[in-house]
DNA sequence: AAATTGCATGTAAGCCTTTACACGTCAGCT
DNA sequence: AGCTGACGTGTAAAGGCTTACATGCAATTT
């Protein structure tokens, strides 16, 4: 049935070794004789076997991404980068999405089953013991995205900068009781943006009053979801006295957050101003202000990083780190708004 | 380095023919050995190896997946239901992602190589007869997701039907003047709801203008683009008269087709109304009325005809259609909208 | 007691490549 | 002419697993 380099050596008159050197560029081949294998292949339509390949190789051509909580749109823009990249070194993606974070320990016993993937993405996981030791065991180049461990190679945003550039926005337009709703925080990017939160507070010398601060113990997602989001800010509401600026851990958080205080009846940004984190593509429909990270861009990179490792396995780890880039829409500025938002707010008869 | 069944069979004193058939559960293995066996293969850290399993057993464990224009979000929820039901059968997605269709043969190559993956789906992709052709040479299971072709199982969404509801919809609200914003016709889905689109106006006694038909001959995600949604927009309010009612064929073109309008201060729905296709998140933070599929359920009916179709490769092929489901919002309704939109839209100080 | 059955296990072939090593041939050298 | 090398090609051994078939032994039957 299916065409293997027997059939080809049989009917080119040469070895199997040969054959296999022509589709190898193994050099070492006369051009005569290279011509005919190629001919032949042609002719009978041979396709290499990837598992035979793999084995032999003992490398396959396969690179598994573990991506917790797919739909948050963040990583659909990434993995657009780890495609495209991928595919220009013939790599293909294995994708493993995950709604919890529990589930990721089973994917990645999945993901690094031997001789399936030569190297592994793994996305948003904050690094336990348990995981640091699993991944040293599997001894496969691993790349952290959006996570952070020094033993291993890693592409993150720069949380802390971001929390920080967020609240000193917030201080630029005016406000001067900031809050804060969190994601769970053993979320490392959440507790980073946090950090960079305290911090830039400090520096304004403004209070930090942890009643103005809602973190989301809910741990599906780690609390990246807008339910998460609703919620905190209904409570943060019901408090006595009310932030005038709020920096929220995600962007879809704050579409939550938004949710609640328009059922709540508070103008935005005059009564309380919003921004998030992450720039996913509904941000700009609803003119969310927020920090955006350079998705596409991380994806390449991280593979680049993976590349580099399955080449040297030896080298030193790095971690490359992206600024996060403060995008001014209406629920800071208001109708001044450098960037207006695509779809306008009184779209309706107002 | 890595443990194999030898490894095994040595320390536990058996065959490899054994170890093999422990973890194959291939019955006739005496309880005592199938303990020790287990014992030794959890001591030393087995775990069989993937390209040598794919290689004997004729068959891999990984599906893939092509899928043009990854970032209608569309997708992603189908790739959710994918990984879910795959995972349940122990299998493995590979994601192929491309922005054009051009690409989509690419991919395809890459996808249907030999003793790679056992089954493939294929999403949105017209099937011309070279794709045909190459499916059938390759004989491997294919399932199209959103695409029609009696000689393979398909799922997809009564286009024509959603097509139908969306301007029964407009004419419920009063349109009389009803024109449609469409993808590039070579798409299936678009040419189906245009159907739908022709024959909900003839069965109503509406006239059917081709001035209010707007075609976007954009090959680039098949038109299936904000931008190609806010051009086809901006063409359409050029025109001498214009429609008061327009069902566009994606919500993604909607939410450009929203832009174009809100920039010509057209109010929506009261000068014109506007429902879209797909029910994409964003689409309920707008307010953007649409026919919604059941993206997470299609994912997992296409994975279980693909898992019927390997198991029995002789079996007649079948076509699942889901019904789109009307979704009433502003776009279409007003304040009265029933389903209010979570963000809502005088979110700032009107 | 001999013959038969059935079960647990082993042997070895096969899945398809890659690649180290060996071999033969021929050109170029002394 | 004889020797050395280079070059093109073949042989065969992995690579780790599955599985058809063979074997040996104990339990059962007559």
């Amino acid at each position: 049935m299916s065409v293997t380099i027997y059939d080809i050596a049989a009917k080119a008159n040469v070895s199997i070794a040969t054959v296999s050197r022509v589709f190898n560029n193994h050099a070492r081949v006369s051009p005569r004789t290279r011509a005919r294998v190629l001919a032949v292949a042609e002719e009978l339509g041979y396709q290499p076997h990837a598992s035979a390949q793999s084995l032999a190789r003992k490398k396959t051509s396969l690179v598994a991404a573990i991506i917790p909580m797919m739909t948050n749109y963040f990583f659909v823009e990434v993995i657009r980068g780890l495609q495209d990249r991928l595919a220009e070194s013939d790599l293909d993606l294995i994708v493993y999405s995950t709604l919890t974070l529990n589930e990721v320990d089973v994917q990645l016993e999945r993901a690094l089953q031997r001789g399936l993937a030569s190297g592994v993405l793994l996305f948003a996981t904050p690094m336990t013991p348990a995981r640091v030791a699993r991944l040293q065991r599997s001894s496969q180049p691993v790349v952290l995205v959006d996570s952070f461990h020094a033993d291993f190679d890693c592409v993150s945003t720069n949380n802390r900068e971001g929390g920080c550039r967020a609240v000193q926005h917030l201080i630029d337009r005016g406000c001067t009781r900031i809050g804060m709703i969190m994601a769970h925080p053993e979320s490392l990017p959440a507790a980073d943006r946090r950090i960079g939160f305290e911090q830039a507070l400090r520096q304004a010398g403004l209070p930090l009053r942890e009643e103005w601060i809602v973190v989301s113990e809910d741990m599906k997602q780690h609390g990246f979801t807008e339910e998460a989001g609703y919620q905190a800010m209904k409570t943060l509401l019901a408090r006595r006295t009310r932030p005038d600026g709020v920096f929220v851990t995600s962007d879809l958080q704050a579409l939550g957050a938004l949710q609640a205080l328009h059922e709540a009846g508070v103008a935005v940004p005059d009564e309380m101003a919003l921004i998030g984190f992450d720039d996913i593509k509904i941000s700009r429909y609803v003119g969310l202000s927020t920090l955006r990270q350079p998705m596409y861009e991380m994806g390449r990179v991280a593979v680049d990083k993976l590349l580099g490792r399955m080449e040297q396995p030896e080298r030193p780890t790095s971690h490359t780190v992206f600024s996060p880039a403060l995008v001014v829409r209406r629920s800071t500025a208001g109708e001044q708004a450098q960037e207006k938002g695509f779809l306008a707010w009184p779209l309706d008869h107002t």
